[in-house]
DNA sequence: GAAGTTACTAAGCGCTTGCTTAGAATGTGT
DNA sequence: ACACATTCTAAGCAAGCGCTTAGTAACTTC
């Protein structure tokens, strides 16, 4: 956790994230590098030479940064899905009001899969790449975010403002809308994220039948 | 084209699908086995070892059926699209009434994408390993499958019978929610194909504002 | 400016990859 | 049963893979 303090190994004292080692920064390069390669070719379909000279590196420095390849996804991998989770909690929280928070959710969760959809594409299309290990602890946070979207829209439905046939199968419903912009959406497109974002959370009312 | 009469390349005249000659049984095979080692590690994470021991045979055998290993991901790919287009295309000509052929049109993609989920996510998640020249040919597939799901909905809204503040965005979510089906449905579980496409098509509706 | 720490690289190891070659087994028509 | 086409395999090649080792360069500290 950058943004904490702590000791650095120098016996340096790491105030906060706006202050980097050299070594942080390089390791901050190569996961940028990774994620954008494993965005375009795929966890298997990119070499670690490939992220190290994008990081203007030599091969060998990777691993003086990170354990293994399989590290680099699971670092990538953990953050996003942390983000998502946080988000997504923060915007079930924002509001009394089933409609405004599932409103604020997508809204929210459509932006960040657009604008981040490198990042995002790793998040959701190469969990099969991490160890079994790293896998479980994903998809721990996965159920989270899942549940967390699919409580909102029960409590909308008990409360009386959702009205649907099954609460369950519209909120795997929501998810799907989020997640499949990340695969879709392209930068300078027409389409930017606030108006995709503003669209998908009108949908995603009428979705759950919000009166 | 199996289906089609022609002359088989030992003067034997295949007469339908139904009669396959044992190369045309293997090459099955190993499109088979393709199919499932692609959904499982992705094209990148699929070796030729891995899809010539799935059919039993060995590696050299892949290569007396086919070109390339890029070529079954062609085929793959290939077929599938043409699947979804004719499926998408006989659902919108089936009614003239554009709430009624939408909600056969979702239903048929939504089942599509959950019972044949290990081709469709070769399919939709797989484009990026094909070579330039079949990326493009898909590509033209996946436009027409767009373009006759968007012109439906806008059918719609001009019918009077769809109201959205964007066409096409609406199409853009119905086409997210099936194309994601294929992502997280498991055999298995207790959600049947037909119930999700059924959930799916009236979520569908909701989605264009049907009246 | 020497000593020590940190950040990096050149070279390469052992293994796996996609694919080929040369030939053996299998099936088929007469 | 013989000739011939078809279907498949054993062996292996050149290239590329993830990762390591041994050592050099670049900073920091005093």
């Amino acid at each position: 956790m950058p943004a904490e303090a702590q000791e650095g190994k120098g016996g340096r004292v790491v105030t906060d994230s706006a202050e980097q080692s050299r070594a942080d920064a390089t390791r901050a390069r190569l996961l940028e590098a990774a994620v954008t390669a494993f965005a375009e070719r795929g966890f298997h379909g990119t070499t670690t030479r490939d992220i190290a000279a994008a990081a203007g590196l030599s091969p060998a420095a990777l691993y003086v940064h990170h354990k293994s390849k399989e590290e680099l996804l699971y670092l990538i991998s953990r953050s996003g899905h942390e983000h998502v989770l946080r988000l997504v909690r923060e915007a079930v929280a924002s509001s009394a009001d089933p409609a405004t928070a599932l409103r604020r959710v997508v809204h929210d969760f459509v932006v960040t899969h657009a604008r981040d959809h490198t990042t995002t594409r790793v998040v959701n299309y190469e969990l099969a790449a991490l160890s079994p290990a790293h896998l479980a602890e994903i998809r721990e946070i996965r159920h989270r975010i899942e549940q967390a979207i699919r409580q909102l829209v029960e409590a909308g439905v008990t409360a009386g403002v959702f009205e649907t046939p099954d609460p369950r199968m519209a909120a795997a419903a929501l998810l799907s809308l989020g997640v499949d912009v990340g695969r879709w959406y392209r930068d300078g497109g027409d389409l930017v994220p606030e108006y995709i974002a503003a669209r998908y959370a009108e949908m995603a009312l009428r979705i759950v039948g919000a009166r």
